[in-house]
DNA sequence: ACATAATACCTCGCCTGTCAAGGTATTTCA
DNA sequence: TGAAATACCTTGACAGGCGAGGTATTATGT
């Protein structure tokens, strides 16, 4: 399996609204984009891309709209709302907590010279 | 909900090895150590450590036994094995490309003077 | 002309990890 | 006496990730 792909779990939501917070797009140009940020070393598969958007939207943190475009095939675009701002916010918050948390428990411990 | 819950997912079984890594422990003793080395913010769910355990040990990462205590509640004491070292090197690895991923995937993007 | 790849979307159903809820037994302490 | 702490455990539900499969359009190579 590819590396990384339980410890990403958790984070498909926000890495989604991040992409949206600089500016609408559409599910696979969003997936370049990670893939592009992380220098092909990730992206989101499609089944969990396009759940993740159901779920945003339910939630109120997305909107969705059809693209106009002539030619190629449709595509569906998505902006990010207020609540959605306000989420993302949030999970940059809890994810420097939590990153920091992580790095303590996987930190080696040392218990020198202590009885049981 | 508890701050980071399900941000930690997946790192379960590493926190486990990383305690029984500087020695011998057992459920409630290696919970403990992880609620103090988080200054009480954080602590596995009881269901959580248990099912790991079962996990872990089925794939001979650990390797249990009962405390001879006279007194007290029983123990089921735990030991990392060689595959559960390696396994836990693995994770931290894992772990360090996993964090900045994520880092980036969660820092503001900005797309200046983009058409389409 | 025809096949293949790329673009772009989607759903179904399985798998896995988490955890609420419930349970057992012992010891300590107010 | 009875609550809290120590210490273990299982069951069943739930949620997120994703493999597999599907549709439709356009571009590209031969």
């Amino acid at each position: 399996m590819s590396i990384t792909a339980d410890l990403i779990r958790g984070h498909t939501d926000a890495i989604i609204l991040n992409q949206l917070a600089s500016g609408d797009s559409y599910g696979y140009r969003i997936n370049l984009a990670i893939r592009a940020a992380t220098e092909e070393k990730y992206a989101l598969k499609e089944a969990t891309l396009y759940t993740a958007f159901r779920r945003l939207e339910e939630a109120g943190y997305i909107r969705s709209y059809w693209g106009d475009e002539e030619s190629g095939a449709r595509r569906r675009y998505y902006s990010i709302t207020n609540a959605g701002q306000e989420a993302l916010a949030a999970a940059r918050a809890e994810w420097q907590t939590a990153d920091r948390l992580i790095g303590r428990l996987l930190e080696p411990v040392t218990r020198e010279g202590e009885t049981l």
